[in-house]
DNA sequence: CGAGCAGCAA
DNA sequence: ACGTTGCTGCTCGC
């Protein structure tokens, strides 16, 4: 008996880790079924299956909400969320798992999971067995024994941390007997149970320490001093009924005995069957050499899948020399995959480990152990190979090149590849696209369990580079293929790819400030937003947290009295727009300082975050991000300088700030932006000769399209007529109705129907072309920019009309954004490449969606205007010119026009 | 630690 | 219900 094994899972709480541990969006099937929490559940099963490889297993589920714990505290486990609704059909599918597994799910009316685990436990422990508890409930480790161990997930679902009477002591500083007394002391929040308040671990482990267990510690509460012992003789009755409801039932009668636990029982066609349906191909591998391992497998093997799992290589680990010798082998035309454990951040990176690997060959190289020759070597023989092959390059590529690492041309990064097949997607997990595309089951990258990577070298670790390399080639072939099935390889290849390559130098280059000027604005800002907070504060006699909109709605709508504002979820809108709207009807004193006080703490705010996000060579570097805005946009973190201020004049004095780098002799900056691209490009394409004649008459657009909506000379557009016109003109590229038209421009909702329907009177094609957009796109399934760049909206045939509409506001704009994003990455391939025929030192620092800013080298202003007028003016052919404004100066606001 | 609100840019 | 695409910082409740 003693060889035999049980292994017990709390499903429940199993399931529901992995349901928040694991991205949604990675984990839907073809027909929307969501699968995250099924996924991790089963992976993590998988995990604990091959490492314990028990006899017997069971998994024990909650039953309902009512238990006796419930029955004698009602408030116990109040408060917590409701468990979102995909979540509960995913366990249906974990069940349906476990009975094609063979494994008995076990639930118990009126108990938790837990019960049923600790009754179960009990039984095995007295016959004997080897008895694992996978529980994420930390009650369970009350039941730790010499023959029962709970294995406790770390964060995240793979890791479990295995808490042996000796580990719960460690970490405890109590015997697992004495954990209920512990907890008792301490509360659980998660379950609404208070503890003692100032009463932590430390504290409850003293105590009990001293009085031998928690009735010892409440039979000496007289005797304990200081406030916690107060607090303690105040709380007795918590203390005692925390004690009372952690305590694990070891004696339920359940409907099953030991016997009935045993593993084996498989119905592989059953399983096969479900894998299918959930599109679990990976992982149906895994399950099926894990299975074969154990000398059950099957007659059948999992549908869609090959009859034998797909092997990652073992990989090598080598030095220089063997690096070296080994790329000389290789084919330099053949896809060479690449990957790291590269980070990079605020300026600068690090890199330890080097994975490559070509055909079934994969190494790893630990960077450190090569000498300053070999680097070098290296980096000369990567430079020669034509299709590298990674996953998310530019982090990795510029923690290289700061490594001595440099030169690598990247033929195909697969971020990028499955970020145009679906750019909407919130992340690209290497891991889960292998599985997905290629049904390559990679290990996931290692975590401290602060959700950092693990730098320490090992041959895991080895493992894991030399793994993706291998598993990024495999993965690029798979992805390019479905690519030039949807006419999107040209934008990887042509747009995309050499793009990166501009942004790794963009980033690396960082743009200099001036951080006397920011240290300058941080004190004027911070003087002012005083000053206008105690004013808020004299006009309502008393002090309120202006950052809290929460405190603002008493002040305003209770104290004060005023007219209600438009609703939010959780109240009424204190925004910029309500508050003015309010200043005008009350005149109060109050709401002026306020506004006056959120925009200069915002102007601070962004002073601030600046200045943190200095490098030590007196730059910042931000990160564009290529694959996150669904249009084909770049976005811009750490820092963000894709929104610094420009609108107002304190604003604008930030601008200031980024300055060229004199010391570095740099001369100025030079700025750069199309004029109306968007609307431009929307006369290219919707054709429309009236909006086509207003860009080549080449007089203002506004007026232009003023005059003929208003019927007047265009010398006689007012201003007002103007203003209108151009906020419509803006709006009709996002989908703006009529009500939002008279909104913003706080007219009537007639009239700015009226305004729309004149404009669209004289400009007819743009209102068929938007109209026709939307057809095409509910049709099809996705929109298309100019390029061929997709973006799916399957939202356009919903039958919830908010979801549908919003899907066709994004379906207008989309083609209109997107074409705009991929003209200016043409434009800045041409600009780099004409700054690099001409050999000047002027680079480019930044791009704002429609701007670039240049740091020109002395006295080369007038040669790279006109190479960057020349490249951004030619970079697309549309029926209307692409103008072009230049200017330069010491900062960004000088060299703005 | 995450949701909600607010506000900046194109 | 009513305007797209982003990022960051704050508050507040879990």
């Amino acid at each position: 008996m003693s060889s035999q094994k049980l292994l017990l899972i709390d499903g429940h709480s199993l399931a529901y880790r992995a349901y928040f541990a694991l991205p949604a969006e990675n984990f839907s099937t073809s027909t929307g079924q969501t699968t995250n929490a099924v996924y991790g559940f089963m992976s993590m099963l998988l995990t604990a299956l091959s490492a314990e490889r028990p006899t017997h297993l069971a998994v024990a589920f909650d039953l309902g909400r009512q238990t006796f714990r419930l029955a004698e505290y009602p408030e116990y486990k109040a408060g917590r969320a409701k468990t979102p609704d995909d979540f509960h059909g995913q366990v249906e599918l974990i069940k349906d798992l476990l009975g094609a597994l063979g494994v008995p799910v076990v639930t118990k009316e009126g108990f938790e999971a837990d019960d049923v685990l600790a009754t179960l436990a009990t039984q095995g422990a007295a016959a004997g067995m080897d008895t694992n508890i996978v529980s994420g409930d930390k009650d369970s480790f009350q039941l730790s024994s010499a023959d029962i161990t709970i294995l406790y997930p770390k964060r995240g679902i793979t890791d479990l941390n295995r808490m042996t009477p000796a580990a719960v002591e460690e970490k405890y500083g109590v015997s697992p007997a004495n954990y209920r007394g512990l907890a008792a002391l301490v509360g659980e929040k998660a379950d609404n149970l208070p503890g003692v308040p100032g009463v932590g671990e430390k504290t409850a482990a003293k105590w009990l320490g001293l009085y031998g267990d928690l009735p010892g510690v409440l039979a000496h509460a007289e005797d304990i001093g200081g406030k916690a012992g107060g607090n303690l003789r105040d709380h007795l009755a918590d203390v005692e009924r925390n004690y009372r409801l952690n305590r694990l039932l070891t004696d339920l009668d359940l409907p099953i005995a030991l016997a009935d636990a045993e593993f084996g029982r498989i119905d592989h066609e059953a399983l096969a069957a479900l894998l299918d349906q959930l599109e679990f191909q990976a992982l149906g591998k895994r399950l099926e050499v894990l299975l074969a391992d154990l000398g059950l497998e099957g007659t059948t093997s999992p549908a869609g899948a090959g009859a034998s799992a797909v092997e990652v290589p073992e990989t090598a680990v080598l030095d220089g020399a063997g690096l070296l010798a080994w790329l000389a082998d290789r084919d330099a035309e053949a896809p060479l995959g690449v990957a790291s454990d590269a980070r990079f951040e605020r300026g600068s990176g690090a890199v330890d480990l080097l994975g490559l690997a070509q055909g079934e060959d994969a190494v790893a190289v630990e960077l450190g152990e090569l000498s300053a020759g070999e680097l070098a070597e290296v980096a000369t023989a990567l430079g020669r190979f034509t299709a590298l092959v990674m996953h998310d390059a530019k982090p990795q590529l510029k923690a290289f090149a700061q490594a001595g690492l440099d030169g690598l041309r990247v033929w195909t990064d697969t971020e990028l590849a499955a970020y145009l097949l679906v750019p909407d997607a919130r992340a690209y997990d290497l891991e889960a696209l292998t599985d997905q595309h290629c049904g390559i089951s990679l290990a996931p990258p290692e975590t401290d369990g602060q959700g950092t990577l693990d730098l320490s070298f090992s041959n895991e670790a080895a493992q894991a580079v030399g793994g993706a390399a291998w598993g990024v080639v495999a993965l690029a072939e798979a992805l390019r293929a479905k690519l030039a099935d949807t006419g999107g390889l040209g934008v990887l290849d042509e747009i995309e790819m050499p793009f990166q390559a501009i942004l790794v130098r963009m980033e690396l280059a960082g743009i200099a400030v001036d951080s006397g000027a920011l240290g300058t604005l941080l004190e004027e800002f911070g003087a002012q937003a005083e000053a206008a907070r105690d004013a808020a504060y004299e006009a309502i006699g008393h002090e309120v947290n202006l950052g809290s909109p929460k405190q603002l709605q008493v002040v305003l709508f209770e104290e004060l009295d005023m007219p209600r504002t438009k609703r939010t979820k959780t109240g009424y809108t204190t925004d910029a727009d309500a508050l003015a709207d309010l200043l005008v009807k009350t005149g109060h004193p109050f709401l002026e300082n306020l506004l006056a006080y959120r925009d200069v703490t915002k102007l601070r705010q962004t002073v601030v975050g600046l200045g943190n996000t200095v490098a030590d060579d007196g730059r910042i570097h931000t990160s564009y991000l290529q694959t996150v805005a669904a249009t084909g946009r770049l976005s811009s973190k750490d820092p963000n300088l894709q929104n610094i201020p420009v609108r107002t004049e304190a604003g604008r004095r930030i601008r200031e700030a980024f300055v060229a780098d004199g010391d570095r002799g740099y001369a100025e900056l030079l700025t750069a932006d199309y004029s109306q691209i968007e609307m431009r490009i929307m006369a290219h394409l919707s054709g429309d000769e009236a909006l086509i004649a207003a860009f080549n008459a080449g007089e203002d657009l506004h007026s232009f399209v003023g005059s003929r909506v208003f019927g007047v000379p265009t010398d006689e557009v007012t201003p007002a007529m103007r203003s209108k016109v151009k906020a419509m003109s803006y709006g009709l590229v996002y989908g703006l109705s009529a009500f939002g038209l008279s909104k913003q421009l706080r007219i009537g909702v007639e009239e700015a129907r009226a305004l729309m329907d004149g404009y669209f009177e004289r400009f007819g094609a743009v209102k068929h072309y938007l109209d026709e957009v939307v057809e095409r796109a509910r049709a099809a399934g996705y929109t298309e920019t100019m390029y061929g760049r997709r973006r799916y909206l399957p939202q356009l045939t919903s039958d919830r009309r908010q979801v549908r509409e919003m899907a066709e506001r994004a379906a207008l704009n989309a083609p209109i954004q997107g074409s705009a994003a991929d003209i200016m990455k043409i434009a800045m391939l041409r600009v780099e490449d004409g700054l690099r025929a001409a050999g000047v030192r002027s680079r480019m620092l930044l791009q704002v969606h429609d701007e670039i800013v240049v740091e020109l080298g002395p006295g080369e202003y007038e040669e790279v205007a006109g190479i960057i007028r020349g490249c951004m003016g030619a970079a697309a052919e549309l029926s209307v010119p692409l103008d072009v404004n230049v200017g330069h100066g010491r900062s960004w606001q000088d060299a703005a026009h």
